[in-house]
DNA sequence: ACTGCACTACGTACGGTGTACGTAACTACG
DNA sequence: CGTAGTTACGTACACCGTACGTAGTGCAGT
């Protein structure tokens, strides 16, 4: 099983225990939840087959039997995260479903950072992440539409959780792998978009600033989209 | 100059071209323009300095005189797939800017596929983005809103854009770095979704793919979500 | 005109990465 | 009971970003 397979493979279609031989050291979930162990510490560029080896405790070339390439374990951490939801009986308000599904989703990647960048349609077959979406279809489940249009609804909630939660946290990430604080990168970046403004080359954005120069309200933000996502299916 | 700053620094507010020692060799065009033709062949993750340098006929290290760190140079690249836009006079019907621009940064996008991975709002401050900003606030100069939600609105177009855009290219994407083709992958998971949704476990999918099976129309998709963006702003 | 310094150029080297390959030990099935 | 298929894992290769050192170049100040 170490050979790594010559035609496509799904993670999940793979037996957790093949019949003969050993029995695994450990469980796919023993190994998603130490890679997520250190892409919550340390980033998601801190997660190499090595260092997910010796958090479990083995050779690296062990894990290989495990996960055939490091795309599966991706795929293994993202599932392992979207496992964490709480899937409460629909209220029969579905706004209010799936703004709190939204909810969740938002804070689960505010705890894993590195779980926007996973974001894939790829991985939308992973067993939690079908869980997710059959719940989200559940709370529409009152709704007079087409199943597409459900599905474009959901598409559209996921992208804003997603697009929104990425920009939030994408200087934090950012400063990761810099050398200097992100305050220190903030302070530069904002002052030379400043010296730019301030060059009258974009009337509007000086114009912008000077009215409305104010500290943005992050949670406002996000929520204001996802309300306007849902007033636009909500005719 | 080859001595990495302690200090941030954005690299616009760098000088192209220093007074003292011989001249550049280079532009940043240059190299930006290397980088890309890079990423356009062989996907971002190609992109290395070493194969930068090698397409500029340079030494790896002499790359280092223009870029202070890879980071950088995403940061050109983006900027100079940012500079292809066109942007004509706005016609006074806002809806019909705001989607034609979008279709040009859609365009834009299919055209240079890494570019959803390097979106993000820290990139927001290059030369080019701060054109297509100013372009498209004054495409909303007659509608009567604060500047704030102004900028919430094209937020919220840009953001459908790199997402759509992101979801239609996932798969080919991903079978760039993959040793099997795009329509093996997608065979394969497909067929594993159907295993999954013929368990019973997700009956709302199920009855949903009977239902309305058929392929997607991705051009279809993307306008109604932006057409949905458009309308949640216009009460 | 000359000196000095800031810059360009770039070879070498280090510590990291994913993973191909080979070998040894183990266990369920024929 | 053999043996085939698995687990375990050390070694090795190609590639990565980039720190560091050295050599050459041309403007600024004297």
């Amino acid at each position: 099983m170490v050979g790594r397979p010559a035609v496509p493979e799904v993670i999940w279609a793979r037996p957790e225990r093949a019949g003969r031989g050993p029995r695994p050291a450990f469980s796919r979930a023993d190994i998603a939840a130490a890679a997520v162990r250190i892409a919550d510490a340390e980033g998601l560029d801190a997660v190499s087959m090595r260092k997910v080896a010796a958090e479990l405790g083995c050779g690296t070339m062990s894990l290989y039997n495990y996960v055939p390439r490091k795309e599966d374990l991706y795929e293994l951490m993202f599932d392992a995260v979207s496992g964490g939801y709480e899937y409460p009986e629909p209220s029969g308000d579905w706004r209010a479903d799936l703004v709190a599904l939204a909810h969740q989703a938002r804070a689960m990647m505010h705890r894993h950072t590195w779980a926007p960048r996973l974001m894939s349609p790829v991985y939308g077959f992973s067993p939690n992440a079908l869980r997710y979406l059959e719940y989200a279809l559940s709370c529409l489940d009152g709704v007079d539409a087409r199943f597409g249009e459900k599905m474009e609804l959901i598409a559209m909630v996921n992208g804003v959780v997603t697009t929104y939660v990425a920009n939030e946290i994408a200087t934090a990430e950012r400063s990761r792998s810099l050398p200097w604080s992100e305050e220190q990168e903030n302070a530069v970046r904002t002052g030379y978009l400043i010296s730019q403004i301030a060059t009258g080359k974009y009337p509007r954005m000086a114009a912008g600033f000077a009215e409305d120069p104010g500290p943005i309200d992050l949670d406002g933000v996000f929520d204001r989209a996802l309300q306007r996502v849902l007033d636009s299916f909500d005719r």
